[in-house]
Formats: structure tokens, sequence, C-alpha cells
DNA sequence: CGCATAGTTCGTTCCTCATCGAAGCATTCT
DNA sequence: AGAATGCTTCGATGAGGAACGAACTATGCG
């Protein structure tokens, strides 16, 4: 009876295990094929592209063919905000972990969210940066500070250089319960971390591990 | 295979009409009873009953037991903002609003919303009456004003004479995103809009289809 | 070409879960 | 106490949809 969008309908789509799987392994950001989706979902080929189907039909994924393959992607950042704020609710409510394992550990550290940093590492920086008037926020919102520009220049990043997106998110952290850092210097200042081999990306996950002087490296530039 | 907090869970929760419904309707922040809430879903007592359970075991709602009442209400704000983020992509992916017909006209200006009126005229309506001080709020809480009982009585409304409900209540319309008029004074005054042949329902519809002179004469009481 | 790999489509099976009526508590009103 | 109201539990029914094997299409390789 109600009118409005349809959240059943999107919800559903999120609602089915495989399909979760699938979305969770996608929101490292890195778009992947139908098989190592179906790998990942535990299902067999042919249910994984159902399920594709589906969520293409919804509108969560893109895929882009190349050869004979097809790369799965997340449809955009507002599907990743949509998937971390229901991981969110899915960890207050959920079974208190048993034991958190080492991997538990250094995801609630520095993890890929989409195609930014988030985890405590990522929290921290965003908090930073507000301090230290690099970034101004008011609420949900981020904007450049003044000071912003020459900021980012110095460690070669360009703020202007994106304008596809915005420039600045906030996408609430699931196991801080605040906010870090999206849009594209979000993804901008993940891309340097990686670059620079501050951090490396653990096989199979979402984590990012630092180095020793990778850590150093960061701290010294967004924790000071 | 995948470890993490389990969000297909809390996901399917919301993935079914009826609970989607459900949380669409407290989302206005009020606590609603189980009656109102399977009257909001369209579904019968048992069935809601059943919806309310998996979602209080999902850890979504909290309820509050007053008198034979049980008040349900979301879990927090981080549901909500759940909601919220799913609600958005809904929007964002949704069909393309084809074209209003003419009785989603009908609906958005005035409508039954369980027991009382809702949509443009009801929103109005409360406006109005918050405006001249015969209503107070504050928030989503709504008391009658001092002048109250006089002024409606003028119109033949007794505030007095049903006290098993609350008097007052305010109620989120979705049409409008404001909130309206609900509780025994809300449903009194349907009651009187409908008794005086001011307007008529419409068959197997929420729509309320007001006359001319009823119209005229509801905004002489009410709007003015 | 023929063979291998990557994906989708089809048809069938099976199971979960939404639904409602009837009956059972609980509370409040008279 | 008895009646009315609000809500939950139980049991039966039915529909939707997740799963996979087999067959089909498409791309790449020798």
């Amino acid at each position: 009876m109600r009118e409005g969008p349809d959240i059943a309908r999107i919800a559903s789509l999120v609602g089915d295990p495989a399909r979760a799987n699938m979305l969770n392994a996608l929101m490292g950001g890195t778009a992947l094929t139908a098989s190592e989706l179906a790998h990942e979902a535990g299902v067999s080929l042919p249910t994984a592209s159902s399920h594709l189907g589906k969520l293409m039909e919804g509108g969560l994924l893109t895929v882009a063919s190349q050869g004979r393959h097809r790369y799965y992607g997340l449809a955009g950042p507002q599907v990743a905000g949509m998937i971390e704020a229901i991981t969110g609710v899915a960890e207050a409510v959920g079974p208190k972990r048993v034991r958190p394992g080492p991997r538990d550990g250094a995801m609630r550290v520095a993890r890929v969210c989409y195609d930014h940093l988030a985890g405590e590492q990522a929290v921290a920086m965003l908090d930073r940066l507000v301090a230290k008037n690099v970034l101004v926020r008011d609420e949900q919102q981020i904007r450049l500070g003044p000071s912003a520009a020459s900021h980012f220049a110095a460690i070669g990043i360009d703020v202007y250089t994106r304008p596809r997106r915005p420039v600045c998110r906030a996408c609430l952290d699931w196991s801080v319960r605040r906010s870090h850092l999206a849009g594209t210097l979000g993804a901008a200042i993940l891309d340097k971390i990686l670059a620079d081999k501050w951090a490396r990306r653990e096989k199979d996950s979402r984590a990012v591990i630092f180095s020793l002087p990778g850590k150093q490296a960061f701290e010294r530039v967004f924790l000071r």
C-alpha cells in the first residue's frame, strides 16, 4: 500500500547469504569475475550467475566485459555506503564474537572500504585533519578547508584533479562507529598509501597491513 | 565461508515488504502499537506479530509494554541510519516515477492513515492548530493547548471523552515528510469530516475526496 | 577447424517462510 | 465477575525463490 522507494526490494537483494558474500567481496573495491564471486559465495557457477543477474537488475552492480571474462563491481559509493551501514548494524546486534582472531584485529585497524581506507587509522586521520582545519566538517558534510590544497599538494595529491565525484564524503565506520573519509580524496590517499608501499593488501581480505616504516610515515603525515 | 558480521541476516529482515513497511512507519520516530503496524504493513495481526518477533530477535526494534499496548520503536539511530542508506539506494536505482495518476494526486492531498487524516490537508491543519496555539508541540510530542477544549467543543468534539489512547500523537506523512495529527483527537476530526459529509472515502483506497463545500468548511474551521 | 575455458539459460527439485484463522493469554473497563 | 480489547501462539496452507545439472553461447588457443 505504501509508496515511496522500494526498500524491501533492495534489502532482499542483500538479504540472501550468497549475494551478501558477493557484495562483501566486492567491498574490497576490485572488480571480480563471475567465477571468483561464485567461489567467494560458495555456490555453483549457474547459481552465481543467477544472483549476479538479480544484483544487476537491482542496480547494485556494474559489469565490464573483457574478452570472455565479465568483471563485476559495485555500482557506486552509495551502494558501498549502504553495505557499510548494514554491516554496522549487524556488528552491533550480532552475536558477540567469541574470540576475535588476529585477522579481525587487522581489519579493525585498517581495511579497504570500496576505494578508500577504513578502520581505526582512517578514523584517526579524519579527526586529525579536521582538528588541523585542513578539512571542515559540519554534521555529515565534509568540505576542503583553506589550507587543504597546499597541505595535500605537499604529499603529492592534487585535490582538484578528480571532478566527477564529490571530493570529500563521510563514511560511517562499522568497527569504530564514527566516520572516516571517503570521496575522491579518500581514494587518492589510499592510492598513495599502497603506491608508496606504506602498506599492503592482505590476500583475499579487505585488511590493510602497514609495515613499520609505513606506519611511521602515515603517522608523520596524517596524525601530526 | 566469509566471516564477519551477518549482514544477510539483517538485510533479509528488512527485505520483506511487510517488515519494510513497518520499519518505514517507525522512521517517524514515534513508537507504534502492533495493531497500528499491522495496518501500516497491510497484514493481519498474527502476521504482524510474527514479523515483530523477528525484528525484535534481530535487534532492530525495542518494545515498551504499557498496559495492554505494546509500543514498538526502532532500536536506535544506527538502525535508522541503515534504513536511510537503503532508502537512498532504492531511491537512486528505483523505477523512475512513471506518472502519478489522479488517484495518487488525491492520496497526496488527503487520505486515511489508520484512523485519522493524512496528506497535505492534514499537515496544513496541524501546522495551523499549532500556530494558533490550540495545540502545543515540542519535537514529536503534541499536547493540548489552553484553548483546545473550547476550540474543539465549538465544532462538536469533546477532547476528553476518549481516554483510552493518547489524545494527540504526531504521525509522519510520507508524501509530505512532515507530521500530521494522530491520536484520538485526530480520529475524532476524521470522524467529523466523514460524518458531516465534508468528504467521502474512495472505495478500496485510502484516498479521501472532499466535496467543494466540504473543502470550504474544512478550510474555514481548521485553516483559519 | 576442434578443443578448452568463461558464462548464461533452462527445467526441476526442494525448502523456507509469509500468510491467515482459530484459539489462548493478558490487561483494562464496567 | 464478565466483557472487551490488544497481542501472541499454534497449525495448516501456499508461493516464491535458491539450488544444481545439463545444455547452450561466446571467446580464446593451437
